[in-house]
DNA sequence: TATCGATATTTGATATGCACAATATTTAAT
DNA sequence: ATTAAATATTGTGCATATCAAATATCGATA
């Protein structure tokens, strides 16, 4: 059966991707000093956002108290700052720095930046096809993670 | 300028699909009883193969010492069964167990049933075309890799 | 307004994950 | 035969993460 095959070449493809990319986060975190987990921390923020320590925890799977001390390294390398919400004082909002918002501005740029040339590689007559596929690959895994929940 | 919308898009869906891959991986390891190193390790294998612990780390990007003690779980979990390389007994020959083989197995299918799931959204026609952007988002990956190394 | 329960963060204790160095066994080279 | 290299394991220490308890605040209500 043709699909079959397909799939199984498709789902090694995958495979393979996630591999690189995680290994490509790996090394980006440690070009600039951070540990991991700051690093994906960091790059939850977009550059104006400010959230508090439970939804960051949340968005990254941890508990609340590991999450105390990751924010507790981004300040002390200067990335971000943490203000008492004066709406709520039990909140922290944490927020980017201007060293902060530098960096975040510029990994979205790189990140973007390699898409680009990737799709250099690509023929443009199909990158609307690889959006799309992309798009329902992801789908179907959000929609398997809900099921099995 | 096309190209560079097209590349903010396709970073986010990368980004997104490596977010959920993850979520997917510990959701599994974990429903198998395995830690997430376990299952990471045990699905390096295929079914008749036969890999020793250093081969096994390096694929894994861990040291030996760390591999000694994941194999150590999976043994006592009977997933996986170590023989002493009769060719040089300094070799530990690491090989799957009937149990590790029927489970990975399962797994690759499992994998495999997804891909075919999001093939059967997409105009079989386009399959081929697919693969190959796929491919060619694979091959720049690595190359980027390479080149920051 | 005084108090109780819920919510958010932080801290301390503890467990797990991982690498590095030291050790033991075996092989290969001189 | 002796020495050097390769392999797996064990001991140790630091990093990573969770859990439970402590603290502070808020909202409701008696």
């Amino acid at each position: 059966m043709e699909t079959n095959s397909t799939a199984s070449r498709l789902a090694n493809l995958t495979f393979s991707l996630l591999a690189n990319c995680q290994e490509k986060e790996v090394h980006l975190a440690e070009l600039h000093g951070l540990t991991q987990a700051e690093f994906r921390c960091l790059r939850l923020f977009g550059t104006d956002e400010s959230l508090n320590n439970k939804t960051i925890a949340e968005r990254m799977n941890l508990s609340p108290s590991r999450l105390t001390r990751i924010i507790d390294g981004l300040v002390k390398k200067r990335y971000i700052r943490r203000n008492i919400d004066s709406n709520d004082r039990r909140n922290m909002k944490v927020l980017l720095s201007t060293k902060g918002k530098a960096l975040v501005q510029q990994l979205n740029k790189a990140y973007v930046d390699i898409h680009e040339e990737i799709l250099m590689d690509i023929d443009p007559s199909q990158h609307e096809q690889l959006i799309v596929a992309m798009t329902h690959l992801l789908e179907a895994l959000e929609k398997w993670l809900e099921k099995t929940e």
